[in-house]
RNA sequence: GCCGCGUUCGUCUAAGGGCUAGGACACCACCCUUUCACGGUGGUGAUACGGGUUCGAAUCCCGUACGCGGUACCA
């Protein structure tokens, strides 16, 4: 029997989201989404030390953004809520307590304290990290290497206490990545690790196992730094609920950063976002700046995120993200990190911008523009400008200046361009010009350009010689799309008064 | 240190034993355009190193180097 496919993600809130992690997501959901699947967010926040406010909220507008909606979340419901680890508290210990009933786990009583000083103790150029594993347990304070009277005595005082796992010593655990194939583990180099905290939360290794057992979670993308825990992950399936209900597991590469793995400092460092959105720290009051300030599509993100680690096997980069769950494919996704390109980012974001009818993102537009203490009143205006100009906005935040004169007339003409070949008949065809454009009927582009050829051969001058002048005069500089666009978009009358402002301006002669 | 993962143009990548190692970004040149872009054509540029296996290796195996991750009562 096939259960259904069922797939997690599982952030802390502990900051903003960086690119790896929206790129998890999207694996996870692309994943879920191509099988017909369901895609599940569960928030771990079982470390409150770390638990940033407005953290939780920002990663479901993240989500919102990006079109990455869940099934089931905290915000969603859902047949397994509390979908918050914290939440879920009281059901941990149990399946702690079970372990140490079979064996597998054992209570640990050291102090922070005695822990370090276990540590310092052991410490030597030839084992700067000294591990809590099989072969320090029988030195420390724990129920395997006090006596049984001893440990009942600190459980019923109440000794702060937590439950390690109990690795066993030389065996070989290996499970199936979906990404990188077999991949096995000496569990004698692996340490004890801590599964309930004193605090009575679980770590993150208890806690991902039985949450994934109680959700029915079949398969789950984490990151690549996730690997060397596994076996501890694998060996609790295995004494929880049988290593053959493990869910398979996908460990992405990292996306690196210009040196090294990507950082938030890489972000003001080198000038680009490295979150999705505009992320302030509430403790530090910092900003990191995203990708949706920046002046990003939704789209081209997602896109850039999902070819930084994949792609479909053909030369095909622009893929929407309907595109993407259909053609999604877990054999294709990358074993090696890849370095983050902020100029390939930016190409995205350009096609994308080309791509879509500028209705699509209007209101964002609009709203820089209002930022900027322009009030757009007509918006048919508005988006046969932005559809003009748009070809040459790479973030929208570039529609700006490359549209501004469309709203406002200019007030200062950039004459020096065509200084040196002015003359009266050029400015003699200038002030006849108006009134010939008043008796134009069919207001278009190519009819102005026809009206615009002709008359400058009746006065023989070259047309070409006259354009210049033209576009300094409706946009005030050497600027902006074909001139005769220009005039169509601006209209009739406000094509005549600007010529007629203009020249005012322009020299005598 | 130990453990794990990785390594093709500057960057993202294609090629899963067989063409001259293909494409995209960036860069350069030319064309288009009397603004700037878009667009078009072309160019520079890579299999980390050393051994095997094979008629034949970027591809499979071993070693080395380098990079990254982990080595917390963080996730």
């Amino acid at each position: 029997m096939e259960s259904k496919v069922r797939v997690r993600f599982a952030p802390s809130p502990t900051g903003g989201l960086h690119l790896g992690g929206v790129r998890t997501v999207l694996y996870n959901y692309l994943f879920a989404r191509h099988h017909g699947g369901e895609f599940i967010l569960r928030i771990e926040d079982t470390d409150q030390s770390r638990y940033v406010p407005g953290a939780e909220e920002y990663i479901f507008e993240t989500l919102a953004w990006c079109g990455l909606q869940p099934d089931e979340s905290t915000q969603h419901g859902g047949p397994y809520a509390p979908y918050r680890q914290s939440e879920r508290k009281a059901s941990y210990r149990q399946y702690a307590e079970q372990l140490v009933q079979a064996g597998h786990a054992y209570y640990a009583f050291d102090t922070a304290q005695e822990l370090d000083a276990m540590r310092l103790k052991l410490r030597t150029e030839a084992n700067p990290n000294p591990q809590y594993d099989h072969t320090v347990r029988g030195q420390m304070r724990n129920s395997l290497s006090l006596s049984a009277e001893e440990t009942k005595q600190l459980l019923d005082n109440r000794t702060p206490h937590v439950i390690r796992i109990k690795m066993p010593e030389g065996e070989t655990v290996s499970f199936t990545d979906m990404i990188r194939g077999e991949v096995s583990f000496d569990t004698s180099t692996v340490d004890d690790k801590v599964l309930l905290k004193a605090d009575g939360m679980p770590t993150y290794h208890l806690a991902v196992v039985v949450d994934d057992h109680l959700m029915k979670i079949t398969h789950a993308f984490r990151g690549e730094e996730w690997l060397p825990s596994a076996p501890v992950h694998v060996l609790l399936w295995r004494y929880l609920f049988g290593a053959e209900n493990m869910p398979k597991w996908a460990h992405l590469p990292l996306i690196l950063g210009p040196s090294g793995k990507l950082s938030k400092r890489d972000g003001a460092k080198y000038g680009f976002p490295v979150f999705a959105m505009n992320w302030t720290d509430p403790k530090s009051g910092e900003l990191t700046e995203g990708f949706r300030e920046r002046g990003f599509l939704p789209q081209a993100f997602i896109n850039m995120l999902a070819m930084l680690g994949w792609n479909d096997g053909t030369e095909q980069e622009l893929f929407s993200l309907e595109e993407l769950v259909q053609k999604f494919s877990i054999e294709k996704v990358h074993k090696g990190g890849a370095k983050f390109d902020f100029e390939k980012a930016k190409w995205f974001n350009h096609e994308w911008i080309k791509k879509q009818p500028a209705a699509s993102y209007k209101t964002e537009v609009k709203q820089l523009f209002e930022q900027k203490g322009l009030h757009i009143s007509d918006d048919v205006y508005f988006e046969q400008v932005l559809e003009l100009v748009k070809d040459r906005c790479t973030v929208l935040t570039d529609f700006w200046e490359h549209s501004a004169f469309f709203f406002k007339a200019p007030r200062q003409f950039d004459t020096t361009p065509i200084l040196a070949k002015w003359n009266p008949a050029k400015r003699s065809f200038f002030e006849s010009f108006p009134s010939a454009l008043k008796g134009v009927s069919d207001w278009s582009a190519g009819t102005l350009e026809n009206l615009f050829k002709q008359m400058a051969e009746q006065s023989s001058i070259k047309p070409g010689e006259l354009q210049l002048p033209l576009r300094i005069m409706l946009v005030g500089g050497k600027f902006g799309p074909p001139v005769f666009h220009i005039a169509e978009v601006l209209g009739k009358e406000e094509t005549i008064s600007r010529i007629k402002d203009a020249l005012q301006s322009f020299p005598a002669q």
